[in-house]
DNA sequence: GTGGTCTAGACCACC
DNA sequence: GTGGTCTAGACCACT
């Protein structure tokens, strides 16, 4: 449910923290939803609990998920997700852009891959 | 025309590989036009003129410049560019567009934002 | 009348506490007013009546309410607040500024929130 | 130079974290100058290395703090604090100051207070 | 020397 | 059982 790759340069806590989010964004984690505890994941990762701790200290508090001592730990709906994060998007959205469509790939291409995610009407 | 962030973590020569990549992409620098010297930028930038070889070497190597020995730096066209990267990017925007509209971001948003870059009629 | 946060890292009868606090700040519970019984509060809240006695007693230790046995609990006049109590929030007020006026926040807009809340002439 | 309190219930990483916050907002350590090491604070207060390491992490991804690998952390200007941060200050002034109020203590004692520190002419 | 990451193992409070 | 904190000690990359 969570490849960790030991060759990649990013350190194992942002992979897990990247994987986990993923997982939010696309719904496999549903909102609401209880992710697997700290220790749990780490055993099946086989890395060290303190590493699983700190990719979700990071995510809770960028809004994406939350904790309760005792409880366990849950998938947040997106309204509370951190705004800093949102405008830092936008800016990577419109970076991506300029160099697409600078490399040639047409606008249509990109929109219709959004639209494609947004189940919109054409 | 070329801001360094020493507070940054990404290391200098990244910092200048993407600022010169930014000037290709939106035109501050056109096709076929001459970049400035690895000595200029390094004196303007004060820098180690190998840290700016490397930014160069680097673009070269993407297929964003071509240097020819003895004459200077240029920028390429667009289609030289590395096939790899062109993918890479569109992965990038698949993800981002994912997230921003996981975080209620409308995909008419986005969608006008290819188009105000793109020059598109509706 | 009173919003739980079951996502919140504080303690329910603390979230309990500083509503009905916040109630009898702003007015919404006037002097000698009474408050909601306990018993009342906790279906009303869907929780244990020893949480709402716990914030109850709390609020009654710090001077902002009491409660007459047999007859229910009452907000306080300002006066009987616990003078320990107002010392902290001064505390706090010079500190919370301290950080604004760092952050570039003018002085003039921190003090023109303090005359909006104090109702006084400029 | 920053004092820790073991009865206290916060967590020591956070008396810390608040601690250095402190010394910036007041220009105990002024903008651009380097911070203690890591390894040095941690012997100078007898504690752990990881724990001022989350202190000074945390510190860093709120904008206070920046740090360079190799080379040491420096407090940064104002400018780039996190803005969720401010707003949640200006919360918690509102907050503060409408108790206050309620409490008793006139709008000029307050107003007084802000221009104190923020070197205002009356 | 510096910050950054990771592990192993412990203890706490809460449920 | 759960998350949260802390320690001791190791290793890495960079200056």
């Amino acid at each position: 449910m969570l490849q960790l790759d030991y060759r990649d340069a990013r350190p194992i806590y942002e992979q897990v923290k990247e994987g986990l989010r993923r997982m939010v964004i696309v719904g496999a984690i549903a909102q609401g939803e209880q992710l697997p505890s700290v220790r749990n994941l780490a055993r099946s990762l086989a890395i060290n609990p303190n590493t699983i701790q700190r990719a979700y200290d990071s995510l809770e508090n960028e809004g994406y998920i939350y904790s309760q001592p005792g409880r366990g730990t849950f998938a947040c709906s997106p309204e509370g997700v951190d705004e800093g994060r949102k405008e830092g998007l936008l800016t990577q959205f419109d970076q991506v852009t300029t160099e697409l469509l600078y490399l040639q790939v047409s606008p249509e291409v990109l929109i219709g891959r959004v639209q494609e995610k947004g189940g919109m009407q054409i």
